[in-house]
Parts: C-alpha cells; sequence; structure tokens
DNA sequence: CCAGAACTACGATGGCTGTCAAACTTTGAT
DNA sequence: ATCAAAGTTTGACAGCCATCGTAGTTCTGG
C-alpha cells in the first residue's frame, strides 16, 4: 500500500517551538512553507523552485515534517505536500502567518540595498 | 565618553527577516527576549538568568543588537538593554509577540510528555 | 591610587547541518 | 518486460556557530 511509504507525521500536541523554528530558520525551508502558502493545491516535491540538488530538497522536506509544519503523502510516484497552518496555529497562534507575511516582505521591495 | 562604547545599531529598515530569525533560534537569545518583556524596566547584561558564561553571554548579546532586537547602552559600568519592540512590529508585525508568546506556551505546560 | 565589578575581545574547539553525488526503490508508461 | 520519472537513503565533506577560558578595558568605591 501507499500508507507503508508514508514517513510518520507528529502529533501537533508534540510540536515544539524550538523545531519550528529550526525549520523556518533556514531560507529553503522558508521558501517551501511560502510557496506552499501561495499555491492553489498541494504541490508535489518536485513542483517547487528550490536551488538545491533533490536530495538536499528531500532532507528540508523530511525536517518540515518532523517539525509538523506539512503533511506528506503519497499520489503515484509522487509525493505530495501541504502546510499543516491550522494545527500549527492552534498550537503557535500567529506564528506561521507572521513568518510568512515577513518573509515576503523581505523578497519584495522589503530588501535594503 | 560613553557614547564612545555604545557599538552601532542597525537603523529599523535594514534589518532582515534571516537575521530575526537567525537571532530568535537560539533558545538563549530567545530566553534573553521574554526575560526582557517580561521585565518592567531595562536590564543590565548580569541581570539575566542565562545558563551560559558571561563570554557567552555577550556573544548572544551582540547578535541581538546586530539583528536589530534590542538596544543598548552605558550606564556605569553596566550595559542595560531594551527591546526595540515597536520598531521590529513595523517591519514584522506580529513577529515578536507570536514567538514571545510561543515561546511562554512552550516553557509552561505545552511541553509534550 | 587601587581593588574589584562588569563586560568585551580573542582564539580555540567541538558539534551540528546544509550540501552534493551515487546507488537504490517504487511507480507509471511504452 | 523495460525504461524513464520521482524521491529517498547513505556517506562524505565543508562551513558555521555556540561554547569556554583567558586576557584586557572601563567604571565605581574606598
Amino acid at each position: 500500500m501507499d500508507a507503508d511509504r508514508i514517513p510518520p507525521h507528529p502529533d501537533v500536541r508534540t510540536i515544539t517551538l524550538q523545531q519550528v523554528l529550526d525549520a523556518l530558520v533556514d531560507p529553503v525551508r522558508r521558501s517551501i512553507v511560502t510557496q506552499l502558502r501561495d499555491a492553489p493545491a498541494d504541490l508535489r516535491c518536485g513542483g517547487f523552485d528550490l536551488p538545491v540538488s533533490t536530495s538536499t530538497a528531500t532532507h528540508h522536506f523530511r525536517v518540515l515534517r518532523e517539525a509538523g509544519l506539512i503533511r506528506q503523502y503519497y499520489v503515484g510516484a509522487s509525493r505530495m505536500n501541504t502546510l499543516r497552518s491550522d494545527e500549527v496555529d492552534e498550537v503557535f497562534p500567529g506564528l506561521l502567518d507572521a513568518v510568512v507575511a515577513a518573509d515576503r516582505a523581505s523578497s519584495r521591495g522589503g530588501a535594503p540595498v
């Protein structure tokens, strides 16, 4: 079954701030989160625009999953990704929103000379 | 003069999200921020309860200052610290609040079994 | 003027982690 | 059956950073 290939996801109650921040401090992972937030639907791993090799990308997806920020599931040979926005927001209200908004602010005109 | 001993502070416009997150990802530095938030007045460096040596603490204060999160000034031989909450909130609205609140939630009962 | 307090500056070190290439597994299409 | 596509896993490596001890600087109090 596909389920056997699905890696374990932490329960929302076991998510720690340290893990979440460790996950969000990396710009590549933050880019994954914002792309996921902007996307109209779930994205497969290969559907992201990332400046690293696929093996490195796999590593980043794992960190995000183990931090409880994304949920992954298989569709055929593709691994799909969803943001666990609501669950994260239950535990750390406003955190994800603030970081994503800040990331957009930094990406857009905000960046200094 | 005292002013000569005051290290440089970044303008609020040059603060980057990467620096802020790099600063907040360390638990010691996050503890400094929350202690500062809870304190009724500015605190001198030695007034914090930190699990590291003074030289390491100095390092953490410098990271926080260079990230634009705190402002430092001398009073006699003591270096005082203030949170630049309002300024940071202008650039990254809600971010500092969310992190501090999340930190408190993690510190209190939030910790899993 | 001197001793102590309060920090800072400077190496040095150890561990963590982001990165990649290569090999492997599973799925889907021909 | 075969082959390509999609990701993972493993192992190796380089760079960063939190930490400390020691030495140095500036202020305060006798």
